[in-house]
DNA sequence: ATTGAAAAACATTCAGA
DNA sequence: TCTGAATGTTTTTCAAT
């Protein structure tokens, strides 16, 4: 999937900036919305998918409502030989993780990590981090406030 | 929304674990999961909505389908007011920028931002950055790579 | 790639518990 | 809160273009 067949067209993008907005959008509305019929837009949705264009349909909830009100990044230097990627294999498989980025310069990973508060951040942190052997430093970065969070792209008109 | 009244059950949480992993999932299909009746599951559903626990429903597109192959993180030091918020308003107006956030320590922001190359993220800072005059620095991390990139919470069972 | 028709499944409302 | 019945809408398939 996502090979070089994937020449999107103006009614695609169309329906990417519906469902990006709003993924519970129904097909007719989609179909109402471009002036297509909705067997036509299933199509292209499914396509869509099936290329890995659209990798996942998510309700975003609020942190806050589930009490998880300390974000946290932290940069990570490793000693590890290039292309080995078991660092970064146990990092993504910590739940709480939910990113990890491969980053240019001198910290080698930054991990964007989100728990109830400082105390379970230092838990996993104590009880992860600490288990991986090729991790030579960690520098923390708390998050105060968030201002704005959004995974959308932008996506051009055409 | 999102007061104190907001006290989620056993089954709220299951309908969120289920909402994240798949939103466009039918309420026919939640209700037989849960053991209920679709127009009770319906019922939940709008008020979790209401009560701003379910934020938004949105389809994760890849970056890459849009050739948006450049990502990065922005540390940006501010002098501007305690309380003063104009930096990060204009932060998060900026399309490409995903996430603003306030963090502690010596860096008073960090910006997450996308974009299709490294011309148009210099493009970006020089339109958009350069002329917020409370910044004083910027230090740019570029990601080489991304190991894992979901905004999906760890939703307790209950 | 797209349409339109047809059947099955679904969403939504509302009275009642 | 939840159910169950009722109605209108949507999804999905498929033959045809």
């Amino acid at each position: 999937m996502l090979d070089n067949d994937l020449i999107l067209d103006k009614t695609d993008l169309h329906i990417l900036r519906l469902m990006q907005d709003n993924a519970r959008i129904s097909n007719a509305d989609i179909a109402r919305e471009i002036g297509m019929a909705p067997s036509g837009v299933l199509e292209r949705v499914k396509k869509l998918e099936q290329k890995g264009v659209i990798m996942q349909y998510t309700a975003a909830i609020n942190p806050a409502a589930l009490k998880q009100n300390m974000l946290a990044f932290i940069a990570i230097k490793a000693n590890e030989a290039p292309g080995n990627i078991e660092t970064t294999k146990y990092l993504a498989a910590i739940p709480e993780v939910q990113e990890v980025h491969h980053v240019a310069g001198d910290d080698c990973y930054l991990v964007k990590i989100r728990t109830y508060d400082s105390a379970s951040l230092v838990g996993i942190m104590r009880n992860h981090l600490s288990k991986i052997s090729s991790i030579v430093s960690t520098r923390t970065t708390i998050v105060l406030e968030t201002v704005k969070e959004q995974q959308q792209l932008v996506i051009p008109k055409a």
